[in-house]
DNA sequence: TTGAAAGCGGTACCAG
DNA sequence: CTGGTACCGCTTTCAA
């Protein structure tokens, strides 16, 4: 491993002048730069992040601009994911400091994305909501910077975790089109109201469960679904043996339970503790979910990665991973 | 974050003295090692394993003893896993160096480990075949070197990382146990061979098949299974409707489609090229899969962590990641 | 525009 | 048994 000192005894300079080098800073001579950074690519430098974060006594602060939906699991689960990262790498003197915005609220997150950049800051986390302007914003700060986004990408060369809710959608599609009877029909509830996730899982149930030349109901919206449950009986007739809702499931299995229409199969998207206990219970079969814990960690691991440019070439586009998730996955 | 030096000068003794303490030397007197020692519990002091990284300047060398089994896919993707910790800590001057033996061949896996000890090493990841002779062996090792076992707990305070095939067989009946009608019947197949995996993934199969009340037939044993295909067309009553296998579905599943029966709902256990593309076909509706790539990073990274000491609570079973795979999970 | 020196949190060697 | 000191790879301040 080639150190910055084995660059300057080659060339006969000071480890000073070579780190200036590599660092881009303004006050070095053109010429001086280039012949260090030359040499630096020709014996494949790398530097070597535990010596600089030795160094660099000052806090590293990240911050995490999560938003805050309705299902309060994934926001709960991200910040996991990130505290779980955070320790991690606490002895590099990493702090990442979470903020939490509504996700409705689309100028509150500018407001305080504004706010935070006041401040200087090592590294930032977002789910950019208003992709225009927070593109604007950041533009000019992206090289100072490193930024990872969730669920949008905001530069072209920028960095991003993608969500996957549409695959998600599919998967649920492809899971219950194999439990559905040949001759039955799945329903098609549209429950959806937030407006990030749920109707990327709908539009990819449909477009998978089209594909899959299966019979089926649907996308059937009811307006104010937790107030008119009952309309949905308008659709249950004797050839459906299987429901898929994007949101809510609880609510409704609840109420059919209640009027004593239990011998639906279910299959949902997305995970929160009243939908694990209906797994558990057998009310649902399946759902689908992304890994929001795992997206959360690879966040920061993204930033900490471009912080200290520990590689050259790491892809742009991450995955969440997406869990399949039957009972007897839950133990 | 409290430093040894702190501790030092509270202590009113040298930094020199603390280190000491804190790394079990035995040139101190017992007095000033219980002082500092419950000083530095007392104050939370935790080593910071980047200065301790940066001052050993060694190469720190960890072993990786592979079984290669039937499954090539098996030791491939545990590798990349080790390859991936390694790339990521490779600033740590971390080495993994990976030894390949044969799973039948339990004298040859000691004999390795044998030859590998008489040097020195930082490290050791094992999948352990013969476990009593393996123990007696690394028993007077245990706290020099830092030993992760994969498969099998080697100590009562060892780390040690379970592959729960039991589990993804228990997953592959509840799976397969939603997709077979109600008044049709499983049949299963033991097409196991390695001693390993297929066993266990049979007996999770047939176990949870039992607790769901669903009606199978089998587990239908056929000694020397690839040569005698033929004999399961005794079990193929007209009341069966799927077939779960344990192994060797590509083959079987090429049988069938050969003599025109194709009618069948297939779902099996593992991972390999030639299941990926029956997969993709529709041929196999799903398998359940440990993730060994994952297997492996963790095992890494779980040598790291005893090597660092880097947090003093940590879980001592990891369990692999199990993965769903139906036909969309696969892009 | 460059260099010298101190320091980050440890380890390791030598002297006493 | 304890202390002094050099060093790991890098950053940062001060001086030239």
């Amino acid at each position: 491993m080639i150190t910055q000192s084995e660059l300057a005894k080659i060339l006969g300079i000071t480890r000073t002048t070579v780190a200036r080098a590599l660092n881009g800073s303004k006050n070095i001579k053109p010429e001086t730069k280039e012949s260090i950074l030359r040499l630096a690519t020709e014996l494949g430098y790398e530097k070597n992040y535990l010596g600089s974060s030795l160094a660099i006594k000052e806090k590293k602060v990240i911050v995490a601009l999560v938003v805050k939906s309705m299902n309060e699991e994934y926001s709960k689960q991200l910040k996991n994911g990130l505290k779980e990262f955070e320790e991690e790498v606490k002895a590099y003197g990493v702090k990442i400091k979470i903020i939490e915005t509504d996700i409705s609220d689309v100028d509150a997150q500018i407001e305080v994305l504004n706010k935070v950049l006041e401040k200087k800051i090592y590294g930032l986390i977002i789910t950019p909501l208003d992709k225009i302007k927070i593109r604007k914003i950041l533009q000019p700060l992206k090289n100072e910077i490193s930024i990872v986004s969730i669920g949008k990408q905001l530069f072209e060369d920028g960095v991003y975790i993608d969500s996957r809710y549409y695959k998600s959608g599919r998967i649920a599609a492809e899971v219950l089109g194999n439990i559905s009877k040949k001759d039955k029909k799945i329903l098609i509830i549209d429950g959806g109201d937030d407006r990030v996730s749920s109707k990327k899982y709908l539009t990819g149930f449909c477009e998978k469960i089209v594909e899959l030349k299966k019979n089926f109901v649907g996308p059937v919206e009811i307006d104010d679904l937790l107030e008119n449950k009952s309309k949905i009986l308008n659709y249950l007739s004797n050839d459906i043996d299987s429901i898929y809702v994007n949101r809510f499931a609880p609510e409704i299995i609840e109420y059919l339970k209640s009027i004593n229409k239990i011998d639906f199969k279910f299959v949902t998207n997305g995970f929160n503790q009243k939908i694990r206990g209906l797994i558990q219970s057998g009310e649902i079969v399946a759902t689908i979910s992304e890994d929001f814990q795992n997206q959360g960690y690879t966040a920061g691991k993204r930033v900490f990665e471009l912080l200290y440019k520990t590689s050259l070439k790491r892809p742009q586009e991450y995955k969440t991973k997406i869990d399949i998730l039957f009972k007897e996955s839950l133990y």
